[in-house]
DNA sequence: ATTGGCACTCTACCGGTGAGAGTGCTAATT
DNA sequence: AATTAGCACTCTCACCGGTAGAGTGCCAAT
């Protein structure tokens, strides 16, 4: 447990190292903030800290540096959330309401303005329903036991699948099959489907468990395009001087894997998530570079509705109480726009 | 006046620094391809080709190295221009007609089969049309001497702009010009309208002047979206091996002005272009990171109806003649799917 | 005109050295 | 028992000089 004071020599050293980039000296704590204690104090408050496992020694006679674990007490106990300045507020806000355009370049400019806004790398992608409907589907029989499962699902995308079939069967019995089907699943998502084929014959149940793969695999939205801007703020940041670091994270991006690497939906709550460097197993795989990344994640829209997500990349050194306000606040701009534009 | 032997050196230093990013040595160009003579021989011939700005030196006691006069002589009569061999065309081709999608999963379809096939960073834009034409024009009175000009062309792109009257115009008169102004206009380039308006009275005279301002500005097409991939494989040359350069070059791509840096339009001639460094102002005063870059630029689809551009983007020191092949070949390859797609 | 030979130049690398920054520990102080 | 001053210790970084190696430039010989 940490006492109030160490908690307190804790929040001004990640202050201090977010600010300058380099190890934090227990002088230049001291002296920077009044605290009425000495360095030697605070020295050995640190090495308490360093036991417990918040701070690091880059080498025996250099200042401290927060750890992961720093950091994530940090966020979540330390730091008070701030109100964005009303000026920023407003700068978003002007942005946003110049120009009205496509969808396509509403996101560039989400992004865009994101990224100016906290000065680092912005990820931002579109709206959609959070789970798609079933609108319609056709069986056409390719041969005696395969069939070509055609469906259609809302925002009129369509998806076609190769089936085998348990027995033979031809294009009667398949449009007769796809006839029931159809009264029976339009209009569905793929967890009220799971629910709805339970006791159908075999022959139905080869279908729909194609069909409930395809909606999750829709679901699980590997396909959302993203947009992407602000690279370069990350990438003039200390922690990428070494120009094999910023390689490693361009591969990354470039190559447009950066959004399947985070499962953006899937660790986005109801406000706004934190991962802290290697928090997240998918990161921590991703190479070094991401490791001393974290990533702010916000999401917009109306949750089961229409709803697309925000996030913010930059070095673990990185202005969270920041960050965290600038991504709630842009999320609820965009929520507005997007429900004002629904009519 | 370059002597055949000096110019086969020329050649010989160019592939051999290409290959290995390291300055050439007399005797390492001896050594590798047989010229029989001796290592002494060719330094005096290097010499002599420094003197003429083909080489330069980086210090006393190092190889060659050629200089942008040195690559422009071998891009335009050292080199000759190789065949694409067919499986790399067949690769190419195979990409292409894997999925038919949108306009846009296209573009980045072809710049991320560019970069691939060059190793290089591609640009591609969207074919459109080379003049746009003029649909509709509608004029609405602002004020006595201020009207509102919507201006709607072809591809449904609309503009609007305000006109300054010289005289003062009810919203009558303004609705009487605008539908003589269409009959006389619809259909028309800026070329043809700067041609067809000679004559008329002042006051639409003003108005057309504006309409053309417009339409040239959407000709030169600075809106252009374009769609860049494979940054990673220039920035991984040791040419970006300085994390400064690689920011330079990133701060110019990321905000989306490279394609207004690059004129690209108006370089592209019928075939290929290739600016090499300093070549071209534009790109100069960007900066040193794109001094010691090229860029090899084609255009697509069909001259006059609807074309596109296709950039590779890299250092000096590139395969020429591997990549304009690719770039010519990607660009037939493009056309055709272009005119299939027209019917 | 070409070539072998040699002196010269410049870089990259290595090890050593000294200043500076910052800690850890201990003994004195409150 | 907590705090503090003082000091020894450690590690980095920047600087220096010396050396090996690569490559040129020039000159004299062919």
């Amino acid at each position: 447990m940490l006492t109030a004071r160490q908690a307190r020599i804790l929040e001004l050293l990640i202050k201090e190292y977010v600010e300058s980039a380099e190890p934090v000296a227990s002088k230049s704590i001291g002296h920077k903030y009044t605290l009425n204690i000495s360095s030697a104090t605070i020295r050995s408050e640190m090495a308490d800290l360093e036991e417990q496992g918040y701070l690091t020694h880059p080498h025996t006679s250099s200042g401290r540096v927060p750890t992961d674990m720093g950091y994530r007490f940090y966020v979540e106990s330390l730091m008070r959330e701030e109100r964005l300045p009303w000026e920023v507020q407003q700068t978003i806000r002007h942005q946003f309401h110049q120009v009205e355009r496509g969808q396509e370049a509403w996101m560039h400019l989400a992004a865009s303005v994101l990224a100016q806004a906290v000065e680092n790398a912005a990820v931002v992608t579109a709206p959609h329903a959070d789970a798609c409907r079933i609108k319609h589907l056709e069986l056409v029989s390719l041969h005696e036991r395969t069939a070509l499962l055609v469906l259609v699902l809302d925002e009129s995308r369509v998806e076609q699948q190769l089936v085998e079939l348990d027995e033979p069967c031809d294009q009667t019995e398949l449009t007769e099959i796809a006839a029931r089907l159809n009264r029976m699943l339009a209009g569905l998502t793929a967890i009220e489907l799971a629910a709805k084929v339970q006791g159908l014959p075999p022959l139905e149940r080869t279908v729909t468990d194609v069909v409930e793969e395809i909606v999750r695999g829709v679901d699980e939205g590997g396909s959302d395009e993203a947009y992407l801007d602000g690279l370069r703020h990350v990438l003039s940041q200390p922690e990428f001087s070494d120009s094999q670091r910023t390689l490693e994270l361009l591969e990354l991006l470039d190559e447009g894997n950066f959004i399947r690497t985070i499962p953006l939906r899937a660790l986005a709550g109801d406000g706004v998530t934190v991962i802290i460097g290697a928090d997240n197993p998918r990161l921590a795989g991703a190479g070094q570079a991401l490791r001393e990344c974290s990533v702010v994640i916000g999401t917009y829209g109306e949750p089961g509705v229409a709803s697309g997500t925000l996030a913010v990349l930059g070095p673990m050194r990185m202005r969270y109480s920041r960050t965290i306000s600038t991504v709630r606040y842009l999320a609820d701009v965009m929520s507005e726009l997007v429900s004002k534009h629904q009519d």
